[in-house]
DNA sequence: TTGAAAGCGCTACCAG
DNA sequence: CTGGTAGCGCTTTCAA
């Protein structure tokens, strides 16, 4: 229950109305600042009068106390903040997934999330605005970050930073998740049913080449040794980009393609069937993220599902590494995949 | 925890891991911390001879120096920092792509775009951990943020609270973005297209009733008055629910359905098609958001297109109220919807 | 042209 | 049990 007197709209006391300090709360309570902070921060090492707490307690609500962390977290030295960069392109419902599960878990240990908007600034430029923030650790999915970054970072503070991408960085814990898993999957199925002459479909959009590369890659790696070739075939999102590419498939002379993932399987089935290619006879096609769309294609999509890591356990890493900075980084292998066969493959 | 003692000035290159300040930056160039602060941010007001300059900066570098954000906007007495709460469910592409045109128009006015990660914490108490940042501005989507956090947010020194929901919260700016439109496109342009007993597929998801709510009830308001009939089909995102739905169709009596948005439109329209029902005959379908699988789709989906604002626009909305934190909020109706008719209505 | 010093809001010692 | 107070890192007068 608030009790502010309202202020008439006549006169308001002050234009600029200043916001409260804890010294307002000792005021208007009559106590000291240090009682302030010992009563609303329930330290348990004092033991503080009943009364003087309910006192402190009503004028801080009174007055709509808000403590100011920038101002704590000086006094400190230190602070709970786990800062990511902002996503800077379209994500799929599995990253955000993986993101809502890590913060739910960080949230639980008592730290605090913060994706902070980075948009278009590079690699150490971008590690000195982080490390202005002094967070106590960075989490860096891609691979923006170089040795020199991860160097910032600990020099301000960060107890804690980990990558999230394809290889570990000198002196940062590491998340290994190297897409080139997901393509080594599709590539070996493909091989598996039969499949020689194989097209990796690399997304034209700028963000996704930290994706596709190691995609692309992947399949080479499966085929390595093998008499099957791998052609690389660039398209963008769009229906026309499309249609032209399954306009020359004929031509192309592959029997199979792995579309880097669901939704330009989609595309690039759609403008198949347009075009009279029969799935899979003539093609076939291997998708990846495992989304609910491929069960609903038809013929449904054969695609490659990827294990990430869970939340709780990228969280449990960070708080390890927090509470012991000197311990050597570690490196997990973080990203399974494996083949969902249905009937486009 | 360890606490290291300083090392005295005058020992060597320790390896003390401490974080340095402007202090140690004037230490090593041999000046004092406001000549190393005036040199930092280009002051303009006083001025620094060349040789001096040159002196902080190789000794910033050095000691690889970064400013602390919390000690400078604690001393400034406010921040540039806009704060926006991370969505907590997996979004679409219009959304992402909208929050990243925010953030780029945003840091091109010199703001820091920040998304706290707030899971589960509601209302007040949510207010209440954005406060403690001491935001300049906060952007808050959906209806989370009533007038007391809105006043939370302004007693803690926040110019500008601007919520982007369905309906304006009292002392706040307001993009105003209800659904509303969006049903009342689709249930206007059925009703057109000759049908009457129209179906409107409600997501059991959690989290999505700020948006469902008030699609079904602007599909509602299209037809009151009419001789249409509006029935609510509740439905989960798999395929196992959706077959049940269509497998009720017929029972139903019902000759179209808004399907929420296009994703569930592709799942019921599967759902439908195997059980064999003819589209648009037996069914007329529309969804919404006109994303590319629409277009995939046979028959072609019919959909709502959503105009949302521009990110510029908001940014600016977002500066304005910044610099003249008195004006009155304004209200913008910023949510615009049209229907693109394709095959399946 | 540079330096000394005050003080932003907060917490944690140490006295009383 | 409660109050005084130092000081976190930084910017910005005012003096020299």
């Amino acid at each position: 229950m608030v009790q502010i007197p309202k202020t008439p709209a006549s006169a308001p006391p002050a234009p600029t109305r200043s916001v409260p300090t804890s010294a307002d709360v000792a005021r208007l309570a009559g106590v000291s600042r240090a009682t302030v902070s010992y009563v609303l921060n329930n330290a348990g090492a004092v033991r503080i009068s009943e009364p003087t707490r309910r006192r402190v307690r009503d004028a801080a609500r009174e007055l709509g106390y808000v403590p100011h962390a920038a101002a704590r977290s000086l006094r400190a030295g230190h602070s709970r903040t786990v800062l990511m960069p902002a996503p800077a392109f379209p994500v799929g419902p599995l990253y955000s997934q993986f993101i809502n599960e890590l913060q739910a878990a960080l949230a639980r240990l008592d730290y605090t999330v913060v994706q902070y908007g980075t948009s278009g600034v590079h690699d150490d430029e971008a590690a000195r605005a982080w490390a202005e923030l002094r967070p106590v650790a960075v989490l860096v999915p891609g691979s923006g970050l170089g040795p020199r970054g991860v160097d910032v970072l600990k020099r301000a503070g960060a107890r804690a930073v980990v990558t999230l991408g394809p290889e570990a960085v000198e002196g940062a814990h590491a998340l290994l998740m190297d897409h080139d898993v997901v393509g080594h999957s599709a590539g070996a199925h493909l091989f598996d049913r039969g499949r020689r002459r194989i097209g990796v479909i690399v997304p034209r959009e700028p963000g996704l080449e930290a994706f596709s590369a190691p995609r692309l890659a992947g399949v080479r790696a499966a085929l390595r040794g093998t008499d099957a070739t791998v052609t690389e075939l660039p398209l963008a999102a769009d229906e026309g980009a499309a249609a032209r590419l399954a306009a020359r498939w004929r031509d192309l002379g592959l029997d199979a393609v792995f579309t880097y993932n669901d939704e330009y399987a989609m595309l690039l089935m759609r403008a198949l069937q347009d075009e009279g290619v029969r799935i899979p006879e003539e093609a076939a096609v291997v998708g990846a993220d495992n989304l609910m769309l491929g069960r609903l294609l038809r013929p449904r999509l054969s695609t490659v599902h990827l294990d990430l890591p869970c939340g709780r356990e990228l969280a449990g890493l960070v708080d390890r590494a927090v509470r012991d900075p000197a311990a050597a980084p570690e490196a997990h292998k973080a990203l399974g995949a494996s083949v969902v066969r249905r009937e486009s493959s």
